[in-house]
DNA sequence: CGGCATGTTTCGCC
DNA sequence: AGGCGAAACATGCC
């Protein structure tokens, strides 16, 4: 997925859905309970909210719709799909991959076109592998603070009586909620720090250093498209070339089952 | 064809 | 009990 920045780049697109209200849903029903469609029919989005990787739609009666997008999940308001192409896919649309469709009324805003039975979907969750999940109602309560916003105090509390590399840890949602696995290893690369560090042997200043990267390298990522727009992009990844602040050739491996890239000689 | 992929969840073992 | 690692999930793509 579509990581924590996909997350807000698609909860932003959803905004002009607040204030219509839900007139119909469909959903696959190997990814999503049966009953959304009885449960929101009728109710008006008040809000368009994140929490880590899920994107919560809230209506008025306060229950929340989470959409949650696995590995290959993207999001489309209103015919429009601010991420069109995901990395590791083709960037074909199919509707046989469609998971969720939401019809509005106003189906657009500050339209009113006639009620047409084929009318496209205001929202549509379009998933190929099937890995993300619909929810109503879930409970989020053991999410970890924010990744875009962490700050020094929270990380240093996350990992506290922790011993685990600190890479896998990261990725955990109840200690930091929105890094994956790109975005790890980003904020790891400007922290100097290596992804197999244990984070018992961390010092409290490379901790600060990993949630200062977070606040500075994150927002940076998001304002210029998300989890791959960082120093290390989809193409120095799969290469493991030369490292972009001190040349040193990255290293690729595996660190808690995921493909990590780092580089040896500033990241320690 | 083999292997790999922005992610969680579950199982089994300390 | 709880942390940790590996496997499972599901499908498309190179």
């Amino acid at each position: 997925m579509p990581e924590g920045l996909e997350a807000e780049i698609w909860r932003r697109s959803a905004q002009p859905l607040v204030g219509r209200t839900i007139r119909r849903i469909w959903v696959d029903e190997r990814c999503a309970p049966p009953e959304l469609d009885d449960d929101l029919r009728g109710a008006m989005v008040a809000a368009v909210e994140r929490v880590g990787k899920v994107v919560l739609l809230v209506v008025d009666d306060d229950r929340r719709l989470g959409l949650h997008f696995g590995m290959t999940g993207r999001l489309v308001i209103d015919g429009h799909a601010p991420i069109e192409r995901l990395e590791y896919a083709s960037g074909a649309d199919r509707p046989e991959w469609d998971r969720l469709r939401l019809w509005t009324d106003p189906p657009q805003a500050g339209r009113v076109p006639p009620d047409r039975a084929g009318s496209p979907p205001a929202l549509r969750l379009n998933d190929p592998r099937r890995l993300g999940r619909i929810s109503i109602d879930a409970d989020l309560s053991d999410a970890g603070p924010d990744a875009l916003t962490l700050t020094d105090d929270e990380l240093v509390a996350a990992l506290a009586g922790r011993r685990a590399a600190v890479k896998p840890l990261l990725l955990q949602a109840p200690v930091v909620a929105g890094l994956g696995n790109l975005c790890a290893d980003e904020v790891l690369f400007h922290a100097g720090v290596a992804p197999s560090r244990p984070v018992d042997e961390l010092s409290i200043e490379e901790i600060a250093a990993i949630a200062t990267a977070c606040r500075s390298v994150l927002p940076a990522m998001l304002d210029r498209g998300g989890s791959t727009h960082g120093l290390l992009d989809p193409g120095l990844r799969a290469s493991a070339g030369p490292c972009p602040l001190d040349g040193h050739p990255l290293r690729r491996d595996r660190v808690g089952g995921r493909t990590a890239v780092w580089c040896t000689h500033h990241q320690t």
